[in-house]
RNA sequence: GCCUGGGUAGCUCAGUUGGUAGAGCAGCGGACUGAAAAUCCGCGUGUCGGUGGUUCGAAUCCGCCCCCAGGCA
């Protein structure tokens, strides 16, 4: 009888929430490997602002995904998908367990779930749906939208310019809608291959731990961090400059706000990342076990 | 002890000549298919310090008590 393959588990939960710890203590139990789940943990600049684990954390157990990626890249649900199928493939080939853990829900969606099997859509295109967005208002390109793909038209709340956006350029680029894409996917770990778990701590406690833990990271030098970024004068729209703490501590350093403004600004924007994420895993994965 | 100014939402405060209260911030609920630490939608959550009284009706007026901040002793 055949021994079955090693299992996947996944630990998802809202940030603070001591997923790493958990996924760092089962991991070095059962001898498996750990990879990122986290959409701005993979980029290398920020290692103390977005709580990567550190190097003496990293060298208990391999880690992977985690500060792969420049800020000037722009990785996206797709490209990330694409590395963990890779580095679970690799796993899987050691005979080893996988422990994937992060807090971007969308990530184990594509897991579990899967994600639309589209083209990528080129820069320039993405670039003129913007402008056309701008240029037209909402309601006019919402009607623009609404002829070729009625369904995402309807469905996209009021002001999501960002998903308007999506559903036009991905028919520019296409030529086909994108509800059409969005009709099957398939999900790239087997159904019956992974173990899920969600950590819920109670909201007062996760908060206390968020707030406590922007002091943490200021003291260990996410000033210097968001310093050195700046520096770079990177296109404001990538991803990683959208990383919690960015716009406040790059404020204070620019002497728009002071220190505990600029803390307060970090920890309220990291309580309500929180909040959405318990907000996700509670009606987007509501079977997941929860501890 | 006396005088004055305050006690209204978690916080800072508004509240016209009495008609069971509203802003900002914080917070809460929700959506989520390639930017997801993103993007967006929705929601006042309240013994008006307490207690008697006047009144058809009191956060608003009166009495007493409690608490806070200043001032005088």
């Amino acid at each position: 009888m055949k021994e079955p393959d090693a299992p996947i588990h996944l630990i998802a939960g809202p940030t603070a929430s001591g997923k790493s710890a958990l996924a760092l203590r089962l991991a070095r139990e059962i001898g498996g490997e750990i990879v990122n789940a986290d959409s701005m943990q993979v980029y290398r600049d920020l290692p103390i602002l977005t709580a990567q684990p550190t190097p003496a954390e990293r060298a208990l157990a391999p880690h992977h995904l985690y500060g792969v990626a420049d800020a000037a890249e722009a990785w996206s649900a797709g490209r990330w998908l694409a590395a963990a199928r890779e580095t679970l493939a690799n796993i899987a080939r050691r005979g080893r367990p996988a422990v994937v853990v992060g807090g971007t829900g969308l990530y184990f969606r594509a897991l579990t779930v899967g994600l639309a099997d589209m083209p990528p859509v080129p820069r320039a295109v993405r670039q003129q749906s913007g402008a056309l967005f701008d240029g037209l208002g909402e309601a006019r390109f919402r009607r623009r939208l609404a002829a070729v793909d009625p369904q995402a038209e309807a469905r996209i709340a009021p002001g999501d310019r960002q998903r308007l956006t999506r559903a036009h350029e991905v028919f520019a680029a296409s030529g086909a809608p994108l509800s059409a894409w969005q009709g099957a996917t398939t999900p790239a770990l087997a159904p019956g291959s992974w173990r899920a778990l969600v950590l819920e701590p109670p909201r007062a406690e996760l908060y206390r731990r968020c707030d406590a833990r922007l002091v943490t990271m200021i003291e260990a030098g996410a000033l210097e961090e968001v310093s050195a970024l700046m520096a770079r004068r990177l296109d404001p729209g990538l991803p990683a400059m959208k990383a919690l703490g960015v716009a406040p501590l790059a404020a204070h350093l620019g002497s728009v706000l002071s220190a505990d403004e600029a803390l307060a600004a970090a920890q309220r924007d990291t309580r309500r990342y929180a909040k959405r994420q318990l907000t996700w895993f509670r009606n987007q994965a509501p079977d997941w076990p929860r501890r």
